[in-house]
DNA sequence: CTCTATTTTTTCGAGCCTCGAAAAAATACT
DNA sequence: AGTATTTTTTCGAGGCTCGAAAAAATAGAG
């Protein structure tokens, strides 16, 4: 149970607040941190000169643009990109990428890949991962000792301790322990995420203003998922990555899911249940398996045209969406959203009927001062938050002293 | 922002290790101490030595039962009930009671009284309470100084700084500071606790096996509340104190809430409604204004008694609780429940219903393995959360210097 | 071009804190 | 009475952070 802190973590902790204060601020001075994390000048000095002997960070010249001050002038510090690298993999409907990005969290490489993930056989999308991966490592470009981390990111459920995806909509499949089959096959520390949560993840280190301590990234695709930030910490559920919104009941005994059950916010508001319903086809009509992007937005341009099926069923989208939030606010209070997603560049058809439903909630009191962020595009999120996931890690990993550190630098000797 | 750790952090936080493993061990000898905290008995030797000198621990000829054993005895530790006290403050319906409590949390005195909240204008109700907290404290057999905190806690919504009560619904009152109001009254610090995280927190406490990391603690009394626990805290919301379980939206547009909305869970759960759906009054009938806990018990018997319009009652509370439910779990996953109050006295007539609705949820899954306890009297239950809440501050103040320690102890002089 | 003011960074000794090892204390067993 | 055993305290060593002072590096003034 409760720890103690013992006399060493003390050294530990305080490395971990500079790395991360560098990582967040780009390129502050020691008298930035200093203040930034209420420690004193030698000390933030002191640690700084370890990791800078270290190899982790690196002096920076420094913003020019103050050097207009009198005095001695500032020295940057920047996260040294040399210091590691990590590797990040999204495996999305038919879709697998992967990108390399060193420690300074630039993208040094990636590769991309379409696939059937709905038929494939287990081996196959395995060995469809590992593939992509083994190819990146092989790259004579790359320093394969460097790569500290793996972070794979997929559409699903995955189990809280990051290890194995448990469903997922993308695949018949279910229960496939990826990061100990990466962590096996290359020997290198991995992780499982959760695609919604990574979007979360990237939208904190995108606009750190708007989204802080309290957020909600909701992924409107063929499915809807979400990504929770609650007191400035990724929500999870107590078995599962959690927060599976869309699943939510909207009406009970209502419209077929394609999770098998019924009245879902996912049945109204997922991009099959708004074919679904602009087609017509009635809310007990198995669900496609899939929509393209191109048609959903030709559906959306349908309806703002004119008033008929399409603009219901986006109406009916906005419907469920609203309750939901409503239900969820109710919960947690009102907070920041960001929409994610094909169906978030429909948001004007969708917004008008979620803000009259969320008038109907607990939520409702302060229905106007909630505001939405619409994002169409969800791939590039969750690359950026995986490599940001997996950076956080290899942070965590090169202050925790008794952790390899497989970057090629050596300590400091006083 | 993040905040480095000081060198005299250090010590603050290894006596709050100490004292906190006191309070829920009971007699825990220095050695036990050692082990849960991961501390070397050097340290524990010497953080336990300065407590004893401060008069908040004391040692206390441990367990008789172990001492069969070889070697030196163990020395147990024990809080020292006089090195300070707290005085917890619970209002509900109709209903103020105070305690007092020492700080081995032990009652040492307590007065209750009936009045009318819904009904009392703001004055006499702020009035009633000061009054209370008054006499307790002008009880010619208690040291005033040693009233280290109050805490209060009410029925309905209050924020999350544990200042104010924003709105409840034993009164048209809203926004009262009351945490405020007691310490400009009293001089001494005081909080405003939502009632249901009371239980969650009295839970805890009780039986710290069933309810450690995450458990669900459900009110079903005249509204339905909710007191949340994950991953080990308490779970408020981002503004209020949150987890307003009972007004996520069960049935949109449907029956009528005590808060003006409609399909809320609680308009299907809450006594009252219970009470409207057995007399067949129609889902749009306003709520009463109270039923009695003796009139609920005689619903209940009538209900298992024949299979009339009171079994359909309880058996449509189930269905919202068990929807409602299976929302939240599709959130947080399943965990255990604790039903509290005076339905939870009928939760066989809810349960049927309830495991069914589960059952068509995303957390139907697990049906079969979520289980229930029940607990039909909650008063004693929120005052001793608050007891503990209060203490655990106490506790915290205790450890950290820079507070002015009111409890009649002189710093050890080394 | 030199000197001064200013700001950043480093150095150094002081003061704490925790730890491990050893000693002391307190009991049961023989 | 002596020995084994377990708990608790003592004591010196090693680390860490801090404040103050020194050193470093620049802009502006004369």
């Amino acid at each position: 149970m409760s720890a103690g802190i013992r006399h060493d973590d003390l050294r530990r902790r305080n490395r971990a607040m500079v790395i991360s204060a560098v990582r967040r601020a780009g390129q502050p001075s020691r008298t930035e941190i200093a203040a930034t994390t209420g420690l004193s000048h030698s000390t933030i000095s002191a640690i700084s000169s370890d990791l800078i002997g270290e190899g982790i960070l690196s002096e920076s010249k420094a913003n020019e643009a103050i050097s207009l001050k009198r005095g001695r002038p500032q020295v940057g510090l920047a996260l040294n990109p040399e210091a590691a690298a990590v590797l990040t993999v999204v495996l999305s409907l038919n879709f697998l990428s992967v990108a390399v990005i060193d420690y300074a969290g630039q993208v040094i490489a990636e590769e991309q890949r379409r696939l059937d993930t709905l038929t494939m056989p287990r081996d196959e999308l395995i060995g469809e991962c590992t593939a992509i991966v083994r190819r990146r490592l092989e790259d004579p470009d790359l320093d394969v000792q460097s790569i500290a981390r793996i972070a794979l990111a997929i559409q699903g459920i995955t189990d809280s301790h990051a290890r194995a995806m448990l469903w997922s909509p993308i695949t018949p499949l279910t229960n496939i322990a990826f990061a100990d089959i990466l962590e096996g096959e290359f020997g290198i520390p991995a992780t499982m995420e959760n695609d919604c949560n990574m979007m979360a993840v990237a939208l904190r280190w995108r606009d750190p203003d708007r989204y802080r301590d309290d957020f909600i990234a909701i992924l409107l695709s063929h499915g809807i998922g979400m990504g929770l930030v609650l007191k400035g910490e990724l929500f999870t559920g107590t078995h599962s990555s959690g927060g599976e919104f869309g699943h939510m009941i909207h009406r009970p005994g209502g419209a077929l899911c394609r999770c098998g059950r019924r009245g879902c916010v996912e049945a109204y508001a997922g991009n099959y249940a708004i074919w679904r319903n602009a087609k017509q086809m009635g809310e007990d009509a198995e669900p496609v398996a899939d929509v393209s992007d191109a048609d959903m937005r030709a559906l959306a341009a349908r309806a703002r045209e004119a008033d008929g099926p399409e603009r219901e069923a986006y109406r009916k989208a906005g419907e469920a969406l609203g309750f939901g939030l409503g239900s969820l606010f109710a919960l947690i209070d009102p907070a920041p959203v960001a929409m994610v997603g094909v169906s978030a560049g429909a948001f004007d058809l969708i917004e008008p009927a979620l803000r009259e439903a969320i008038a109907q909630t607990a939520g409702g009191q302060h229905s106007g001062s909630i505001s939405f962020d619409t994002e169409p595009n969800e791939l590039p999120l969750i690359r950026e938050g995986c490599a940001m996931q997996a950076l956080s890690f290899v942070d965590q990993e090169i202050f925790a002293p008794g952790t390899q550190i497989r970057a090629g630098s050596k300590k400091s000797v006083a």
